[in-house]
DNA sequence: GTCGGTCAGAGTTCAGT
DNA sequence: ACTGAACTCTGACCGAC
């Protein structure tokens, strides 16, 4: 099992399998650096246990700031997960498992069906018919999805717990796992769309699992999921993205559905008539924004579930410039932010021990923002499109979009 | 040259280089002692600056007075001299010569001159040429204003410090008192304009008398002065106006000058052809949210000067959108906004007694958003305007505006 | 060549002022 | 809010085998 890297001029022999710098031979059965065998050791002499700060159990070793030490619990399972043994005779095997909270897959439905939903590109215009789609969500949003927690019935989530759940479950359903993701190089409309489709539907399924939202009148159900459902979608994929291509790449790739991914240098949008130059063309700058004022405080900041839920709390909630919405909607979610915000306080302080945590906090605001304006963004070139018709996409430019 | 303690000889890898007592070993590859070394770290770490109290920067760091710490400016400059760094590759410091103790007390100019700045109103239009005041602004921006704090001379303040120091001069200095404020049932463009001018310059002050901006690359400055004066001008007025008329009012007043105050309801504008009502018309979606989602959060929040201020920094250094802005300063703003935050963790925690403050800072960030959003339309109902041929205010369709 | 022991020198914590 | 003593943790080095 001696894992080959180039075949030839790079020996595997050379690259230490736990941080990834220069190994110096064998060390506990592999290949490792000095340091991490020196790490294990002491690790194992001392029977210390660890637990990752982050919550994630995947942090990536191989990015190493100067003055701080890598993530101890992830050092330590790496080290085991390579086959670092330090006694040979100890017969235990597969010690521990991080120590998360294992996803629960209830059901969901795999697939919706749609009936209408037929994708036609027509001369330079995508004709798709967005109205059955759109009345599938109406109806799915007002439906009532909220499922008990397994072994604690009786107990009522509170609302970011129960985003913490859904969204994991959410996540872990359709997480790719690295190695299944291929870059395309080709996009249909039609794959684009019928992803799309799906996705908001099991979106319209999320949110109609958390209590607070099904307990809204039926009328403020929509306008919320108009507004929250693109926000969510941006934090989604670009996590995703991350944790795929791991925190330290520099690239554009992004991941669109579960097992692809479009390389925005190279991959070609199949789109009739339509020029995929031209229309990539319009979203550079936006693009630019995605990278460079998203991506990037991503990469640094390598938010846990528990924020990105955070953030889906925010984006499902802050509906105060949102028109037609009542008072009643308003306080709602007011009570629904202050409770999320104080459970936010005691996650940073009791779970990742971070007292101060006011610059995280400001950031994951910040990046809010910045999501809710890439939205924006998105939609005034969407409109910029149809204006120079090179594009239709109803997608943007019908009810689903506030 | 064997320096002498107590009268036994000591090898010179014993004695701190730094204070002169008895080092234990190397730190930051320097002989030193190992709470020298602690200061320096915590220094750098911090990045903190210090001023020489006695204004020579020869401070005799052996001479110690027992309790009394010795001249940090001196202390750092000494771990600098003789070699500590902290990193390799940590390189231009440049802070090494004592900063004279100057008291610069050039006083905040009362009124500025403008040359041009003449008001025509010529049909619906209003014709006002901006560039004698983009002029000025421009050069008013790259000047230093930095003044030292009386009696804290010695320590550099923190960017948020300093803010709130100059929050407070700046308000304080056009605090209407409340029984001077005149609702005023006219208003002249040329009152707004000059009222305006006026404004932009000694905000212009303000952001000059910060350490960190006056550090900054000329060229960079003024992009970021535009992208804030927006929006401290709407929390600024909003402040002011929940000051002077109370908390607990419920209305459209919203005070303009430092002695009048506007009715949205009953001030009319006199602003030649152009229609009084059908401009207020334009604005009133605006109007509404700025009154729901800025005046009543704001009501209930009842934010403090620091807060304010803190939402200055916010506005000043969220600079990661806009373009033409060099990696150097994104650096520079990153830095001084993830400080920011850790001092109003401070604040918030030893000040105002509110450990759980997520809540609380959340609806903070919320509102730096709002704001931000409200700034937005304000141009887009300006550029509205002008489509529609109602009014042309140069103001906002000038270089002031991103 | 791999192991454990050792320790200088980093970071971290916290009581004292 | 700073200071500095006491603490933990890291990784380079060295001798043992
Ligand atoms: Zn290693
Ligand atoms: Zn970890
Ligand atoms: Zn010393
Ligand atoms: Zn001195």
């Amino acid at each position: 099992m001696h894992p080959m890297i180039n075949g030839a001029t790079l020996s595997a022999t050379d690259i230490c399998l736990v941080c990834g710098s220069l190994a110096k031979g064998l060390h506990f059965q592999v290949n490792s650096c000095r340091a991490c065998a020196a790490f294990y050791r002491r690790s194992v002499k001392s029977k210390l246990v660890y637990r990752c700060q982050r919550g994630t159990g995947r942090c990536d070793l191989s990015i190493r700031i100067k003055g701080k030490p890598m993530c101890r619990y992830c050092r330590m399972k790496k080290c085991a997960d390579i086959g670092m043994r330090i006694d040979a005779d100890m017969g235990h095997e597969s010690t521990s498992s991080p120590p998360e909270s294992e996803t629960v897959a209830d059901e969901v439905p795999e697939e919706y069906v749609l009936k209408g939903g037929v994708v036609q590109v027509e001369g330079k215009r995508i004709i798709y018919d967005v109205k059955p789609l759109i009345h599938l969500i109406k109806e799915a949003v007002i439906k009532n999805n909220v499922q008990p927690i397994k072994g604690l019935s009786g107990v009522t989530l509170s609302p970011l717990q129960r985003m913490v759940h859904e969204v994991s479950k959410f996540i872990a359903q359709r997480t790719p796992k690295a190695c299944d993701v291929q870059v395309v190089s080709e996009m249909r409309a039609e794959s684009c769309i019928h992803f799309q489709e799906q996705y908001l539907l099991k979106l319209a399924h999320l949110v109609t699992s958390c209590e607070y939202f099904v307990r809204l009148e039926d009328d403020q159900k929509f306008p919320l999921f108009r507004h929250f459902w693109g926000s969510f979608q941006q934090i989604e994929r670009a996590y995703q993205t991350l944790t795929a291509f791991g925190y330290e790449t520099n690239d554009f790739r992004m991941i669109i559905g579960d097992k692809q991914a479009i390389d925005m240098d190279n991959t070609k949008f199949i789109l009739g008539e339509a020029d995929s130059d031209e229309i990539k063309k319009l979203f550079t700058p936006l693009r630019h924004r995605v990278f460079g004022c998203l991506m990037n405080p991503l990469r640094s900041l390598k938010p846990s579930i528990f924020e990105i839920a955070y953030m889906a709390i925010n984006f499902l909630w802050t509906c105060f410039e949102l028109n037609n919405i009542k008072l009643s909607t308003t306080v709602i979610a007011e009570e629904v932010l202050e409770r999320s915000a104080n459970e936010l306080h005691n996650y940073y302080v009791y779970e990742m021990k971070l007292p101060n945590y006011a610059a995280r906090h400001a950031v994951l605001m910040r990046l809010i923002s910045v999501i809710e304006s890439i939205i924006r963004s998105k939609k005034d070139v969407m409109i910029l499109m149809r204006l120079f018709n090179i594009l239709e996409d109803d997608f943007f430019d019908s009810e689903l979009v506030d």
